[in-house]
DNA sequence: CACTCCAGATGACAATGTCAACTGTAGGAT
DNA sequence: ATCCTACAGTTGACATTGTCATCTGGAGTG
């Protein structure tokens, strides 16, 4: 049995999924509402069913992947296999990795538009959250705005510039998760 | 006199003023090629005798920031009054100072199409180069490629989670220019 | 069973990127 | 001086696309 509520959820799932498919294959421009509507075998109407216009669409796919960051960085828990360096490699790749996997749905995480109280901006904050947190259990509370606002900016500014293609790996002779590494090794010994 | 050539360079020029303006106007959506043209005081389909298409357009605005980039860069000499550190300090906030003043043509830098002959890429890795003599004079050219990449990438990083609003100041109580700071300081002490 | 609401479809329109064809002129060739 | 050529610039035309107004059909509700 399948309530309105239900198929209307199941369309915008539909539609996200369309649209995020169609970005990763060539960019924003590729990302058309008709072929939106097309691939989820619906109009060319139908998405201003369920999004304001294609600004919010696409906003909405790169809310969705803060979230799965946000969600994946919630269950990163230290144990007793797991060091608090370690945990925050993890971390930093979580979000190194949807750069490098999905670069166009990497790029609208931070292309969108701005306003304060938007779904993107939201979910970011709680991933920072989380990424503060781990960040604090290895080098402490009082360190952990700075140093992880280091980590952070640093993770996703090289795997920006990686996946542009402006970082040529003849000049920097090293691979983006070496250079957050060595930075978590340079914040590492600073923590004791 | 005005020369063919001359003149043809000058609404090359105009054209180019017209895009950035746009640019910074509304980002690339209010970068329209009728626009432009009316801009810079011509008809719609001028700047197709000097572009191929609405991309390149874009992409020699983006080009032209990392040429003016790496021209501000070469200018940077260490000199008795100017410490090394301070000098990576300057060059690192010329970057920043982009994205701060002109976020919509910041974003293009980093944009734009990843074919390797673009001259985007070529104009970035030059002012790469011309970071990485800064670098390596202050830790010395063993170390640059790494330490360059990660002040660079941290760079722009911070520089642009800032620009598109998704460094909440409440959460990272620190500026910009202060994460990057921080993080001069800390390669510094490991210079000696 | 009648009514309401809303997801979805469709027609229409304006904006825009793009190209083909045309025009005028600067600068060299004859 | 005259003709020719290359090319910057213009204009007409067209397809694509975002967007809206309007219409339709069926699911839920009384």
């Amino acid at each position: 049995m399948v309530s309105r509520r239900d198929s209307a959820a199941a369309t915008r799932r539909a539609l996200l999924d369309a649209a995020r498919q169609l970005l990763d294959e060539g960019g924003p421009q590729r990302v058309t509402l008709r072929e939106v509507g097309a691939r989820a075998e619906l109009s060319r109407g139908a998405p201003y069913r369920h999004f304001a216009d294609k600004e919010s669409l696409l906003a909405a796919v790169g809310a969705e992947s803060w979230e799965r960051i946000a969600d994946a960085l919630a269950l990163l828990q230290p144990t007793s296999s797991r060091k608090p360096a370690a945990l925050l490699l993890e971390a930093l790749d979580a979000l190194m990795t949807v750069a490098r996997v999905e670069p166009e749905v990497y790029r609208m995480m931070f292309t969108m538009p701005t306003r304060e109280p938007e779904p993107s901006i939201r979910a970011a904050a709680r991933a920072q959250g989380e990424f503060l947190r781990i960040v604090g259990s290895l080098v402490g509370p009082e360190r952990a705005h700075l140093y992880g606002a280091m980590l952070l900016t640093s993770a996703h500014g090289v795997a920006s510039m990686d996946a542009s293609g402006h970082l040529s790996p003849q000049m920097w002779q090293t691979t983006p998760q070496a250079v957050v590494s060595a930075l978590v090794d340079l914040l590492a010994e600073r923590a004791d």
